[in-house]
Formats: structure tokens, C-alpha cells, sequence
DNA sequence: CGTGCCAGAGTTTTT
DNA sequence: CTCTGGCACG
């Protein structure tokens, strides 16, 4: 059979095994992708089993989308089979489902900066010290909370004799009216709500139950307990559940993961078959034996050992620079050098404990000419320019989502502070109505000072307008004319600053992820505002990462789980850094630092280098380091002598560029040069003029004009009253549109 | 209401 | 060091 060709025994072994529990312990690199990807194309084309009846869930859209990607190769073929992440999965039974909760059909989802300025609003609200009560706490135990089913009230049972119970209760109580109020879920609800829904509703649970037959979960180390209810609940019936996972790589402990998932999942489902993947096809022998050396020292874990057919490879390089800039420089050295003809720069990645590292290695990248990719940090879609703009568009989907509403109000300045704010939500809450609504009532408006009734009523207009329109237009349309309308672009334009300048570009950058979005989107049901916004906000910065453009990446260590690259640098081995300094002392959490080190280490295909200053300063402290207590683990014979506490003066020897001349400053130089270097002056000019041009165009249509439709084509106006104009159009029939906004052209003959 | 200055804090973060 | 938030001033 086909399927033997590329897999091995015990890949076999898990393939076949359909029916009953499985739980396939796949070691890094052991071909874990692949033996999923053969198990769901040997289900349908070998078993005869209906794609519809099977759910592959995963934890990143990347992880989704690659095994979709492989699955369709092996069947030939795009299929309808659900391969994608829980909170994925559960948007969708939440929208199907939707009649049967609180909340309409077209929720929105908030991300953790819209968690933040809800819980922001409530301290303000209830006039609680944050000094005592930091936001990030507030959003941590709620999160909790709802990870353990918890409503604000059991919390409050269950923590009755803490002093400061009684105030998060409060917190946690109020966060969720107003989410309800504001027709949102934070991700933790998404999962919740799905399982409450399952257990409210008997008939809806045993229809995803029939229907999901087979259900397989990935990276099953890293589920939490809500996410283990739910694929306990669907597969509970049937019981044709196969899990993959590694305990190994378990390292998100601290947000929630319960590594005792995968530990107990033979109790869980008796009769489960068990198979271990250990042969690794990734690495050299050498980076398998150290990465073995680190994790051996774990306790709590299954035993297992990978093994390969490769050869040793080369040692694994450690090299103790005097600082962290020297340490910059010495990996920036090692990549220019390493990376010759045949190699691309992607095959290099900097895989570091904290953000914050990335820095140094920036500066030394830049200095020697090295293309770099940061991935992580302040991700794409949580800068405020996007959110923003991401605020608007929920606005148009939903105008009573207060939260998004109070993100924007002075956003561009409008006048708005906190006086006319708390006016304006004293005024929404007598009435029982959205601020939104408030905003539309031009009494009110016109109480206001002049030029802050005056703009505030403006957006309102434009917003509302679309809002109306929405269904009738293409979402880059109503993107356009919020930027416009909304008076943003105009805004950042007028401010001059390099600042802004940047800002223009993301914004416009965004506006090919909208293009994106409606051309992916064409083929099957129409590219709605809803199904952007959820896409969205779903979305993560390392699935932006591009494998083939020619960079090295940086990344944090957790972000690389996954991934695989053939060097790999790992920075900052200091005891103090990696492990953190909080987690010395602390077995538990020393484990899963230790694990973290183990998911670097076996990123590296080829070669491993781990790298670490002797001197460091970190915000604006210098402190001398001592080396890493994993580095001491590191089992001496695999790493390699001479490069060891390799001395500034070393590093410098034969090169041309001094230590202290990696952060010259480029001189500024006006909008249009800057971009003109790489290309994007223009293109970003006209993107932005285009904008502009077509909310200007404000035609004026009589009954008999011939016009174009960006959405529905060509057509003729029949009628027009004031703004309302009726158009029969040759494919699309019969709408009203509102002349203003509609994207519509007059073709003259 | 907006700006500018100072104090304080600063792992990791699949969705 | 570098970003954020609170507070005082114009």
C-alpha cells in the first residue's frame, strides 16, 4: 500500500490504528506532521471514512494550515475536513449555534488588548487602587477562572477567606456583563462557551458527537483543562480519538497547559494503544545526545530517547562572549561566515528567552548587513494604528460595541476627553442605549463644544452609514472610506512625523492583508466583515513568518516550537536569564525551563551554537553573569573546546568594524527618500492618494445613469432620493445603496 | 483638553 | 535603557 512508502513501522503502527484511543508519543522531529497528515488521508481513502466525520485540531493557524496543506496533497485535492485550531473550531460551533446562547450570531472576539482596556474601564469604574490590584493579575486570574469553569461566583466561594477576594470577584463579575453587554467573547470564552453549550444542550452535543467520529489532537501536551473537557465531551461516544504529543516540550505550564493530560491519558481512556515515535529525522546525532544530556534531568516525564540514522554532525558550539554586544557580534560573525554560497540566510535563527534580547542582535545584524526577520515583540496586529482601524471596522459590524467605540473617540483628536466621555456614558446609561447611539443624536451633539459635536457626528455618520451598507460592500471599501471618513489618514498626515510616516505604511500594509483576505475568500461564501474580523483576531505574529524570504529569523524560544532550522543560535545561557531568575529555585518551574531549553535545542538541524555574556546589562543595569545551570548539564564531550570564553578582543581580531560602530544612526531624510531606497515611496504614495480618491469622488446619480459596482458590476440607477439611490443591476438584481459611500462609478457612453 | 515631564516597572504568550 | 501611566500645567 501506498502508504508505506514514506513512513516507518511505528508511523505505520499509528496510522492504522482508527478505531479506539491512541496516543502516539512523537518525539521533535520524529515526523509527527506526517504521520497525522497519512493517518487522515489513510481514514478517507482507505477506511472509506467521510472527511466531513473527521476534526484535526491544533493550537496555531500555522500548524492548521500546514497539515491542511498536506493532507489535500495526499487526497489530491482541496476537501471541506476540519483541520484547525480549538478556538477556531469552537468559533464555528458558536456561530452555528449561535441561536441557542446569549449572543448574536456575529460576536466579536477580543484579543488581549481590548481584555486589557475593558479591565482598565473597570478600575477606573469602581475606583480600585491598581497599585493593589495590577490589570495583568485582574486578566490572569479571570483567565483562570474560566480555564477551570469557574463563574465569578464560584470564585468567590472557593476564595472566601482572602481579603482581596470580594474586589476580583467584582472585577471578574463586571468584566462579563460587559463583555455580554458588548456581544464579545475573550478567547478563554470562546472555549468555555463551546463546552457550555455541549453541556446545556443535550441534542447539540450528540450531533457534534455523531458527526465528529474521529478527532485527533496535536501538540496535546500543551492543552489545558477546558480544552480537555471539550475532546473529552466529543469523543467520549465513539472514543476514536488519537492524540500526538511530546511531555518533552510541554511549556506553557504557566498559562494554563496541564501536562498531566497527556501523562494520564492512558487512565483516562483505558484501553488506549500507545505508540512512541523516537526516530528522528531532523537533527545530527551530536544535537540529539546533548538535547538528551539537558532533558534527562527532568523528573517528571515518560522515558523515551530519540535516535537517528544520521552521523555525529559537528559538536555543539558554546561560546561566553565578554557582553552582550560582543555576544551580538560573535553570532553575527558566525552567521556571515557559515552562510556561503547554497545557503540562504532563513536557514539561521536566534532563538532567545526573552524579547528584550533581540535588541543587541538587531544592532549587529544591521551593522554587518545581515537581513533579519524579528517575529514576536510587539506583534503587527496589536499596534495601535491597526487596532484602530480594527476598532472601526467592529464598529461598523457592531455599533453597540461600546469598547470599540471608546477605543476611537478621540481617536483622531476629536476634542473628546474625559469630561465629555463620562458625559457621554452617563447620558447612554439613563437612556439604557450604546454610546454609539448617543452619538447620533444631534441635540445632544450639537450641546457639545463646536468642534467636537461637529467631528463626533461625522464619524458617527460615516460609521453608521457603513454599517448599514456593510453586507453591500467589499470589506477593503469600507476600510477606505472609515480611513477617510473617520479622518485617521488625514490625521497622521498632517502630523509629518516620522512617527506617522510609519504608521501610513502598516496601515496601508494592512490593506493588502484585506486583499488577501477577499481574494482567498472568493471562492467560497462571500468575504464578509465578520469573517475578516474573526480571522483577524485569531491570528498570530508567527504565522506571518515566511520560511523562504532570505532573513534570518529572531525569535523567542517559545515562538520556534514547531519549527526547525538548520543553525541555531541560542543566546543569553546565564543562570539569572535562561533559566529566569524566578524559576531557580523552584523544581517545578526549573522543569519547564529545562523543557524550553530541549524544544531550542532541537530546532537545529545541522548545528547548535549556544552563546552567553560574561558582563550583561539589562535595563540600564550592568551585572557579571554566571553560565547556565543547563549548560552544566550539557554532557562536555559533545560541545566543542576552543570556542569556549572566546574574549572580546578575539572576537574583533582581523575585522574591519569596531565594536562600538553598531548603532550609527541613519541621518533623516524627507518621506519620499526614505521609502525611494526600498522601493515603496511610490507604490505607498499612490496607495494612499487612492484612498483619498475614491471617498472623493461625490457624484451625483439620476434615474437612467449606467454605473459600476466594485461588488455587483454594472447596473442602472431607477431611482434616487437624496442619499438613497436604487439600482437594477445586470447580475446582482435589484439594492438600494447610499450614494455617498457605495462604490459605485458612473459609466459614461 | 492636550502636552510634557517624572516615576516606576520591566519573562515567556499557540488563541 | 525604554515604554507606560499618572499628574501638573498651559
Amino acid at each position: 500500500m501506498a502508504y508505506s512508502d514514506n513512513l516507518n513501522k511505528k508511523q505505520l503502527e499509528a496510522v492504522m490504528h482508527t478505531e479506539g484511543p491512541l496516543l502516539i508519543l512523537a518525539g521533535a522531529g520524529s515526523g509527527k506532521t506526517s504521520t497525522m497528515t497519512h493517518r487522515i488521508a489513510y481514514l478517507i481513502k482507505e477506511k472509506g471514512v467521510d472527511p466531513y466525520s473527521i476534526l484535526a485540531v491544533t493550537f496555531t493557524n500555522k500548524a492548521a494550515g500546514e497539515m491542511r496543506e498536506r493532507v489535500e496533497k495526499l487526497l489530491g485535492g482541496p476537501d471541506t475536513l476540519w483541520i484547525m485550531t480549538f478556538h477556531a473550531a469552537c468559533l464555528r460551533i458558536l456561530r452555528t449555534e449561535a441561536g441557542l446562547s446569549r449572543y448574536t450570531r456575529d460576536f466579536a472576539v477580543y484579543d488581549p488588548v481590548d481584555q486589557k482596556a475593558v479591565i482598565k474601564n473597570i478600575i477606573k469604574e469602581y475606583n480600585i487602587e491598581e497599585k493593589n490590584f495590577p490589570y495583568r493579575m485582574l486578566i490572569s486570574v479571570i483567565s483562570k477562572c474560566k480555564e477551570a469553569q469557574h463563574s465569578p461566583e464560584d470564585y468567590r466561594k472557593i476564595y472566601e477567606k482572602n481579603f482581596n477576594t470580594e474586589t476580583i470577584y467584582r472585577v471578574y463579575k463586571r468584566y462579563e456583563e460587559v463583555l455580554k453587554k458588548n456581544n464579545a467573547m475573550d478567547f478563554d470564552d470562546l472555549l468555555l462557551n463551546a463546552v457550555r453549550l455541549f453541556r446545556e444542550n443535550e441534542e447539540v452535543l450528540s450531533k457534534y458527537r455523531k458527526r465528529f467520529r474521529y478527532v485527533m489532537v496535536d501538540e496535546y501536551q500543551d492543552t489545558n483543562r477546558i480544552q480537555y473537557r471539550l475532546i473529552k465531551m466529543l469523543a467520549e461516544e465513539h472514543k476514536n480519538l488519537c492524540v500526538v504529543g511530546d511531555d518533552d516540550q510541554c511549556i506553557y505550564q504557566w498559562r494554563g497547559a496541564d501536562i498531566s493530560n497527556i501523562l494520564n491519558f492512558e487512565k483516562d481512556f483505558p484501553g488506549t494503544k500507545v505508540v512512541k515515535l523516537e526516530q528522528n529525522y531532523r537533527s545530527t546525532g551530536n544535537i540529539l545526545k546533548a538535547a538528551y544530556s539537558v532533558i534527562k534531568n527532568n523528573t517528571k516525564r515518560k522515558p523515551k530517547k530519540l535516535w537517528t540514522e544520521a552521523e555525529e554532525g559537528s559538536k555543539i558550539i558554546y561560546c561566553r562572549a565578554d557582553d552582550e554586544k560582543a555576544e551580538a557580534y560573535y553570532v553575527a560573525q558566525e552567521i556571515d561566515r557559515l552562510c556561503g554560497p547554497g545557503r540562504s540566510f532563513s536557514d539561521f535563527a536566534v532563538l532567545y528567552r526573552t524579547n528584550v534580547q533581540s535588541r543587541t542582535f538587531e544592532e549587529a545584524f544591521s551593522a554587518r548587513d545581515i537581513p533579519y526577520r524579528v517575529i514576536g515583540g510587539t506583534r503587527y496586529y496589536e499596534r495601535k494604528e491597526i487596532k484602530d482601524m480594527m476598532a472601526y471596522m467592529r464598529l461598523v459590524q457592531n455599533p453597540d460595541d461600546d469598547i470599540s467605540l471608546m477605543r476611537i473617540i478621540n481617536e483622531p483628536k476629536r476634542g473628546v476627553g474625559q469630561k465629555t466621555l463620562d458625559k457621554l456614558k452617563a447620558l447612554a446609561s439613563v437612556r439604557g442605549q450604546s454610546l454609539f447611539s448617543v452619538l447620533g443624536d444631534e441635540e445632544i451633539m450639537d450641546s457639545l463644544q463646536g468642534r467636537t459635536g461637529r467631528e463626533l457626528k461625522g464619524m458617527h455618520d460615516a460609521v453608521k452609514s457603513y454599517s448599514i451598507e456593510k453586507d453591500d460592500l467589499k470589506i477593503s471599501d469600507i476600510y477606505d472610506g472609515l480611513l477617510v471618513g473617520s479622518g485617521y489618514i488625514k490625521a497622521l498626515e498632517t502630523q509629518n512625523a516620522t512617527e506617522a510616516d510609519g504608521r501610513i505604511e502598516n496601515l496601508m500594509e494592512f490593506k493588502s492583508v484585506i486583499y488577501d483576505f477577499e481574494k482567498e475568500a472568493m471562492g467560497e461564501e462571500a468575504p464578509s466583515l465578520t469573517g475578516f474580523l474573526e480571522k483577524i483576531a485569531l491570528l498570530s505574529d508567527v504565522d506571518n513568518h515566511d520560511p523562504s524570504e532570505n532573513a534570518v529569523v529572531l525569535m523567542t524560544l517559545h515562538s520556534a516550537k514547531g519549527l526547525e532550522f538548520d543553525f541555531v543560535f541560542m543566546p543569553g545561557m546565564e543562570d539569572g536569564l535562561f533559566p529566569g531568575w524566578r524559576k531557580l529555585d523552584e523544581p517545578d518551574e526549573m522543569e519547564e525551563e529545562r523543557r524550553l531549553c530541549y524544544v531550542g535545542m532541537t530546532r537545529a538541524k545541522e548545528r547548535l551554537c549556544f552563546t552567553g555574556a560574561a558582563y550583561r546589562t539589562m535595563y540600564g543595569r550592568g551585572d557579571y553573569t554566571r553560565e547556565s545551570s543547563f549548560l552544566r548539564e550539557l554532557d562536555p564531550k559533545l560541545t566543542e573546546g576552543d570556542a569556549i570564553f572566546r574574549k572580546r578582543e578575539e572576537v574583533r581580531l582581523g575585522e574591519k568594524v569596531d565594536l562600538d560602530g553598531f548603532s550609527k544612526e541613519e541621518p533623516l531624510r524627507p518621506f519620499e527618500e526614505r521609502f525611494s531606497g526600498s522601493g515603496n515611496a511610490n507604490i505607498l504614495r499612490k496607495a494612499v492618494s487612492e484612498v483619498h480618491e475614491k471617498s472623493e469622488k461625490k457624484e451625483s446619480f439620476i434615474a437612467g445613469d449606467k454605473v459600476a459596482h466594485s461588488k455587483f458590476g454594472t447596473g442602472l440607477v431607477v431611482s434616487s432620493q437624496g442619499k438613497v439611490i436604487t439600482v437594477i443591476f445586470d447580475k446582482a438584481g435589484t439594492k438600494k445603496l447610499a450614494a455617498d459611500i457605495a462604490p459605485l462609478k458612473k459609466i459614461k457612453e
